[in-house]
DNA sequence: CATTAATATTGAGATATCTCACATTTTATA
DNA sequence: TATAAAATGTGAGATATCTCAATATTAATG
């Protein structure tokens, strides 16, 4: 069976908590992979959506998937950017394993389907796996907060600056960066439109808070950003 | 040691999960409410905020409370009602014990304090508490997808229709119900401001959907209602 | 019961954001 | 490399929602 390489993989791993995978022993490994199947998605290719239900966990191999809601109108809004080594929902396991979220690849991608009986199982083997399951949910508890929080009370000044500083501190991990996503994928993220989006990013440039020039973006006045993230 | 009768209570608890509580045996039982503590919370007082830690699981036994986001500009959102019987928040345990939203009580109240210690070891103790931990998961995250979309997507009046429906459905269960939360606990609960709850229920009033005098409110046309949570 | 305080309603103007239409740039394709 | 297609940028008007200020109602208190 193919090694995800995973101990390497895991200082990859953005995920707040630590990776499912850095201690496994191999049974364990084994188990758990036993009826993997590996996947391709093109870009902007849909992996799944919400409302639906699901026979796997999926896990990120490589490229780079966005995790989003919709709206009855066909609007969408992304919660977040899952890089690889990162799961991406987990249904509601031990209910109907329902899907509440929707998620489609931003590039080409590669995902590895792990088949969800074996997951329960593998979750109700051991309680030295319950502290990493819980910590994967209170993550997604507190992403979910600060989005509704960025949402709901920032003005879209602020909402950019917060998405843009997501896309530092725990995307690209680096000032300056190449997008991998559009303006209307930055536009849902900071649940805005996309001309908007466009007209504030001029904006930023016009005050030398960063350098936009298509898809490369640098951050010159990180503090000024993290200011008007914050005040808006 | 007080048993909190939960047979009985159980019935009463529309968390969609099971109750926690339905199915201990009564040494699980007594080992839980070990070093419990039952603490009084009048109409407005803070249970806890986001961003401490807790060292509580809390646990309603009468009364209601809120759980809300904050702003920085003090600003909140109400995500969801809590009733009796039903947990307020875990926090994040197997972590920092951190709490990410916010909670007071919006009627006199009073809680049961679980020990996070206890809870956890409880947690760890059999498997067969597991699926009940990630049903209340699973419910948390799905709640919050609802409460993005509808304020995300949604124009006031679907707004206002949908925070009806959510108070008939899931709150009172009955057409008629007496809130006993006020209109600005309204506003937060729909994400808009206080005045512009009050003219929309003064519309759906006057369109025969809703009777609203007060704090008694009437649904008149569920349907309509429904129709307009939808489209807006 | 009268008075005050708190809560809720209403209207009008201010503001933030969106939408539409079009121009421009970038990317894909023949 | 030329051309078409897609993505992005920009301006102006439309719209939804908020804010402020005033009024009305309900609840609390002496």
């Amino acid at each position: 069976m193919q090694n995800y390489n995973r101990k390497q993989n895991c200082i990859q791993c953005s995920h707040r908590s630590q990776c499912f995978f850095n201690d496994l022993s191999d049974p364990e490994y084994e188990f758990l992979f036993s009826n993997k199947k590996e996947v391709d998605f093109k870009a902007g290719e849909t992996i799944y959506k919400q409302g639906t239900e699901s026979k796997y966990l999926v896990f990120l191999l490589s490229g780079m998937a966005k995790i989003y809601v919709e709206g009855d109108n066909g609007k969408t809004f992304i919660l977040e950017l899952i890089k690889p080594f990162q799961f991406l929902d987990i249904p509601a396991i031990f209910e109907d394993d329902m899907l509440y979220r929707s998620s489609s690849a931003v590039e080409d991608s590669r995902a590895c389907l792990i088949d969800i009986d074996v997951f329960k199982s593998f979750i109700l083997s051991s309680n030295k796996n319950i502290p990493k399951l819980v910590r994967h949910f209170n993550h997604a508890q507190s992403r979910y907060s600060l989005r509704v929080t960025n949402v709901i009370y920032k003005n879209m000044d602020a909402r950019i600056a917060d998405s843009i500083l997501y896309l530092v501190n725990e995307v690209y991990f680096s000032r300056a960066f190449d997008m991998n996503i559009s303006r209307s994928d930055l536009a849902d993220l900071a649940g805005m439109s996309r001309e908007s989006t466009s007209r504030i990013l001029g904006q930023f440039k016009a005050q030398q808070i960063l350098n936009v020039k298509g898809r490369r973006v640098e951050v010159l006045n990180k503090k000024q950003l993290e200011q008007i993230a914050r005040y808006g």
